[in-house]
RNA sequence: GCCCCCGUAGCUCAGGGGAUAGAGCACUCGCCUCCGGAGCGAGGUGCGCAGGUUCGAAUCCUGCCGGGGGCACCA
């Protein structure tokens, strides 16, 4: 990339200026570059000048002595002193043709290895398979999904991970619902459970349950009955989250039931593990983890009185059983409403001995859904929750998933269906969809004229005009936005970044014509547009969005 | 009470130490003999308040105000 080149050769020079004598050699900081603003600062600045000269010197004047001290090169026109210590860089003309020539000619123009391989578990969604995708996980499978993308384009090694319980005593209530329902199916009395599960879907599936099952249930103990009625029911409505959540473009590497834990011993190994180091202890007939001594702001239970394990206590398991199988780095994507539960799985990882900066725990904070100016609050837990389905029916998968990755993760989201669904023409991602398909409309037309875009051979140079100008930078920030979007896990960076290259393009599409007589300049032209193609196509890819070639 | 997130344009939100703070929507006014008008151009008000750190703060720190969420032997 060329801020590696640009650092590289700035460093030699601050070395150089703090060999004369000019600046304290244990205090040469780092060159970090950036794209200014204005144009009138050249084509990359950096600030190293001003950081280096802290409590040494006028910043001006170290600036001045770096610049003085840098090796000539072919892809440096000029720099300058600007400001209060910045130095503007102006680059040849090249190295925006050789941005055009990759990024045209590759399909992995913006990815890097930056990542060295590190094997990278991303565990999100993991909602427990009671009912429907709500339209919180579709904002979950969004962002995870892209995240995970954002990994493998910086060169790591990603799993997709949905982990769900099919036991325990939350799952139990959703058995004894079903059952229950599964009861009144045969005019029996019944009622389903306090806090149970009474959504229209239990009753369906339990319908569903009875006319396979017959009567065989009915005469059964009620504690008996409730536990096999939930090892009919989650399997059903798991393969429904799974059609939904592949319907919607997220597909999953490994769906982890928690009772594999439990199977194998690891969550009493893990146990265990902690009682060896003196973490756990025995009050009031539970065994509790001593968890506030790493942070948590009190103890907590993994087995109750009466012998069942907690959460935490899967938890626990479930750490070491992820690394166990080499995962360098854990990524949690949770619900903002589960941040009260993040200091004690911390607590976990330092109390098992594993690296704390190896997990990490992005909170997703909540959508909330508007459609006919009403506001409808969806909440994984309570209240009313609208099924990704019927939001996909609504607004199809594009617009949805688009929608769930134009804000960063830590800002709720305000979902507009009207907006999304009945503006369609004005919504950003048919404009982008639509650069693409008209570039590729473009293209269709080049080739019927008999032209071929040559990618090597190209006169790039002939590329003069102040929009292609544009375009061209636009391409090359490219390779700036992908690994800052997976550095901050942030996917709104890449739907930002699609929508400014798409009108960037429009621009270009207006001043310029693409395909014209003069055969020199077509063939330039069309060797951007490719590049501007390929880069639509790759960010949308980023995102899960097609990029289609008609629309 | 304690913890987390947020407060930027009329609305929904980007930007999260750098030079003149942006986008979409909404509103007004212009543009279609021209490779796709699902488009383009023009028009404008804004970083909640008060301190602090810094050459430089929308950005970092502290306090306050306002909004949302969380504080189980639930998940």
């Amino acid at each position: 990339m060329i801020t590696d080149q640009l650092g590289e050769m700035v460093a030699a020079a601050l070395h150089k200026v703090a060999a004369a004598g000019l600046l304290p050699a244990d205090n040469v900081p780092r060159p970090f570059f950036e794209r200014p603003r204005n144009r009138d600062h050249g084509d990359w600045a950096t600030n190293v000048a001003l950081v280096a000269s802290k409590g040494v010197g006028k910043p001006r004047d170290l600036a001045q002595a770096i610049a003085d001290a840098l090796e000539a090169s072919d892809l440096i026109a000029s720099v300058e002193v600007a400001g209060p210590g910045f130095l503007n860089f102006r680059l040849s003309p090249s190295w925006l043709h050789d941005v055009v020539r990759r990024a045209a000619s590759r399909t992995d123009f913006g990815t890097s290895d930056t990542g060295n391989g590190v094997r990278v578990n991303v565990e999100f969604v993991s909602a427990n398979p009671t009912g429907p995708v709500n339209v919180v996980s579709g904002r979950h499978a969004a962002v995870g999904d892209t995240i995970a993308a954002l990994l493998e384009a910086t060169g790591h090694e990603v799993t997709r991970e949905y982990y769900f319980n099919d036991a325990g005593r939350q799952m139990l209530l959703f058995g004894a619902s079903v059952a229950a329902r599964y009861l009144q199916h045969f005019g029996i009395e019944a009622e389903v459970p306090e806090n149970g599960y009474k959504g229209e879907d239990v009753r369906v599936l339990a319908q569903e349950l009875a006319e396979e099952i017959g009567e065989a249930l009915v005469d059964v103990d009620p504690a008996e009955r409730d536990r096999r009625m939930l090892e009919l029911a989650w399997p059903p409505v798991l393969e429904r989250v799974q059609r939904s959540l592949e319907r919607f473009g997220t597909t999953f590497d490994v769906w982890f039931r928690e009772s594999t834990l439990h199977e194998r011993g690891e969550v009493t190994g893990a146990i265990e593990t902690l009682r060896e180091k003196g973490l756990i202890e025995e009050r009031d007939g539970a065994l509790w983890f001593l968890s506030s001594r790493f942070g948590d702001d009190k103890d907590r239970v993994v087995i109750r009185s009466n012998g069942e394990p907690t959460y935490i206590a899967a938890d626990l398991g479930y750490l070491v059983d992820k690394f166990s199988r080499g995962f360098d780095r854990l990524i949690y994507l949770w619900g903002a409403d589960h941040h009260g539960t993040v200091p004690r799985l911390m607590a976990a990882v330092e109390a098992l001995g594993f690296d704390t900066p190896a997990v990490e725990i992005p909170l997703v904070q909540i959508v909330s859904l508007v459609r006919g100016g009403e506001q409808v609050k969806a909440s994984k837990r309570h209240g009313v929750s609208v099924p990704l389905d019927e939001l996909v029916d609504d607004v199809g998968v594009d617009a949805a998933r688009y929608t769930f990755l134009t804000r960063s993760i830590d800002a709720p989201l305000e979902f507009d269906i009207d907006l999304v669904k009945e503006q369609a023409p004005e919504n950003p991602v048919y404009y982008v969809q639509y650069a693409h398909a008209r570039i590729c409309s473009i293209l269709r037309k080049a080739a019927e004229e008999g032209y071929e875009p040559e990618v090597e051979v190209a006169r790039l140079e002939r590329l003069e005009h102040p929009s292609e100008d544009e375009l061209m930078r636009k391409l090359a920030s490219y390779e700036e936005a992908v690994p800052e979007a997976a550095r901050l896990r942030a996917p709104q960076r890449i739907t930002r970044y699609v929508e400014e290259l798409a009108s960037t393009f429009s621009g270009f599409y207006r001043d310029c014509k693409v395909v014209s007589e003069d055969r020199e300049l077509s063939q330039a032209r069309l060797v951007l547009c490719l590049a501007t193609r390929s880069v639509l196509a790759g960010g949308l890819g980023l995102l899960g969005v097609g990029a289609p070639d008609r629309m």
